[in-house]
DNA sequence: AGGGTCGATGAGACCAAGTCCCATCACTGG
DNA sequence: CCAGTGATGGGACTTGGTCTCATCGACCCT
């Protein structure tokens, strides 16, 4: 078996996607995954704590929106801090080229309640990094908390119309879009 | 091994804390719970799809909380009906009896990532569910997803402060001035 | 060129979670 | 007293995940 082949890591997660896609997450085992990928079991371990994690990237997302919301103006509210960072994480990770491979991983993650089960848990770790990064910027607690909340709805919101729609208009806007339409909702509660 | 004790689930469940709290969740195996219980391992996954579930019930707090939301009257705005729910809840379900008990619980969930992330499905699943019952009362697509949003973020706030406190003053009316709180923080976003 | 070092991989034993099938027991009604 | 039914026990089996040790490949240094 070929050894000292690039980027093990990426095959894998290639591989896993592909497998997920043909027979269901359950139906795939990770041998099959590490095989297609021209590696072993314990390669796959040794690279993701789980088969879940396969689909999920360690942290970027995660650091480039606390870098966001930190870098925003100081004149900025907790939400408008928010919209910055979805915006800098449209133009970063959520880049046209990136829409096809996301939708086809997110159809995956749908379909199977061990993968809803990761990313619900991914998603309640961002907002909590997200409270984090707006106490740094002295929003105190509860704004912060509400504000991490409302950016993650929007968050989801912008991520479905974008995987979703053919002619779109880039991550970025609609997740500003999005921000505004949560707010607007808010109000009216 | 006696047969035919009343309640395996039930003995099943309390084992399993008391195991969870003595040894960890990781170090605790689903046929030491079972032996425990005077049961097998067989019983508990009859019982248990997992050995996570087994510290979760089985839907009726999702069940208070939506009828709650449906029989909130007419006139109520969706965090008002959001807001009668969880004082519902408070009245039948989070009564002062289960204090300990919750609080027990969920300082055995904070400590293990698993059960986290099985906590954290369920608090997915079940802000569903209140955005599917607000929508019965004709509340919109959007504003029920953020009033179901903000009334989860209400709910573990008050959570957290009703197991916290000792002289507690109930489930109910925390959650009713979290609610506020949080509404009051939403506003000034 | 050749030997040594080091990080990445392979191989396989091992444990626990979870599935499945079948035997067995206890309770119920006739 | 007996047949039926539902809950339990028992054990084989697959897979995820851990661990340890051997091995390989690249790079470095002389």
């Amino acid at each position: 078996m070929a050894r000292w082949q690039p980027d093990a890591p990426g095959r894998l997660a290639a591989a896993a996607l592909d497998l997920f896609e043909e027979n269901g997450y359950e139906n795939t085992t990770v041998i099959e995954i590490a095989e297609r990928a021209g590696l072993t079991k314990s390669t796959f371990f040794r690279h993701f704590p789980d088969k879940r994690e396969v689909l999920f990237d360690k942290g970027t997302v995660t650091g480039l929106l606390v870098d966001g919301i930190a870098s925003a103006p100081p004149t900025a509210g907790p939400l408008d801090a928010v919209a910055d960072a979805l915006d800098a994480l449209g133009r970063t990770f959520f880049a046209e080229d990136r829409r096809e491979f996301s939708g086809r991983r997110q159809a995956v993650l749908n379909a199977n309640t061990e993968l809803r089960e990761r990313e619900a848990l991914k998603r309640i770790d961002l907002t909590a990094s997200m409270i984090e990064a707006l106490n740094r910027r002295g929003v105190p607690g509860l704004t912060a908390r509400v504000a991490a909340t409302l950016g993650t709805l929007a968050w989801e919101i912008a991520f479905d119309q974008w995987i979703g729609s053919d002619n779109s208009e880039g991550f970025g806007p609609l997740a500003r879009r999005a921000l505004d339409a949560v707010r607007a909702a808010g109000a009216e509660c």
